[in-house]
DNA sequence: ACCTGAACACCGTTCAAGT
DNA sequence: ACCTGAACACCGTTCAAGT
């Protein structure tokens, strides 16, 4: 067992990846990473204080691997702010949707303060401050009107969260973008129209 | 005991709202419920086949109240249909983050397929409905661009309830809206200039 | 310093039994 | 027809004890 070097922590936090990747949310217990990771249900106290410490941990994970998510698909989209822009949007709402369950963590009540947790918030921030950054560029471009940056990137990021919540969440039956590809067709319609 | 009558499920759902109210989702639960209504644990069984279907309930009476408050918001309104549908969507947010918990179960993992569940599926639908008519009536007034009204309809919806949700996940700090009342002025002009 | 074993107070759910 | 009592397999969490 490599998990008596220190790095039972990694192996816990991998663990929880593993189960909510499987069963959703209400597979990711602390039992169960323990599980996973081969030590007795009280192990995990020596690394995480609670539960809510470890759902941190994962939430921070997302949003990490969102953010990697993004920087790569407007790189692919070259140059042009527009471009990049629509295409950063797009991409936000790919991961959620391929990744429902990390992205409710990422997102839901089981975190009651993310203030508490500096590096989700950093890595919360960081996936943020790039969709505004994207936005900016079209700004400096001239290609979108001026005025309040920080308002106009609140309504794109409103609107990919909103958009990629309703879909996960089941809710778009019915307004025809109830599959993927007609729904990440219609996110391209709305998202390029709202900048 | 009135509950012997056949309105254990009401005391129920009750039971059910006030625990969400006082504790959040995590305090909903079908022991707690059936501890409120004074019964024993496998009591509720007999009304719901299991929590899910407790929780469906709940986000209906959630459903309902949202359509009522919106109906009763756009009434005051007045007959300008711009005017009505930015109360709209203000009344929205406003439920929202006044009822942070009942949102959450309204469109929270708990509930995996709410198609399941017809009462919620129509309560949910409604609410919707009523928010692409606030639309439609800009429409037919000639003050919006005409085009799918569908899209349009989605677009709004997505993006009142990324911004309710964003405030309510609290990730909106550093933002600027922060605070309540800074946030429902930013949601005014978002969704204002958005139609 | 890090982990185990055993315990506590909770869950959701089932099922025989009571009225 | 509706509810109880007792049980089962789970949780998160604590704490003394082991190495």
């Amino acid at each position: 067992m490599a998990y008596h070097h220190g790095d039972l922590r990694r192996a816990l936090l991998q663990g929880a990846l593993e189960l909510l990747g499987e069963g959703g949310p209400s597979a990711l217990t602390l039992r169960g990473a323990a599980r996973r990771a081969g030590v007795s249900p009280a192990a995990p106290y020596r690394h995480f204080t609670d539960k809510r410490e470890l759902l941190a941990a994962v939430a921070e994970e997302g949003f990490l691997a969102l953010d990697r998510h993004a920087e790569e698909e407007i790189e692919r989209a070259g140059a042009d702010p527009v471009q990049r822009f629509r295409c950063h949007g797009l991409a936000y709402v790919r991961f959620a949707i391929d990744h429902p369950a990390h992205y409710r963590v990422m997102f839901g009540p089981e975190i009651p303060d993310k203030r508490l947790y500096a590096a989700l918030d950093a890595a919360s921030r960081a996936a943020y401050d790039r969709l505004r950054d994207s936005l900016r560029a079209c700004q400096q471009a001239g290609v979108i009107p001026e005025g309040d940056i920080e308002i106009r990137a609140v309504r794109a990021w409103a609107l990919v969260h909103g958009l990629a919540s309703l879909f996960i969440d089941g809710q778009l039956a019915g307004t025809g973008a109830s599959e993927r590809e007609e729904f990440l067709k219609m996110v391209d319609t709305i998202f390029s129209a709202s900048s």
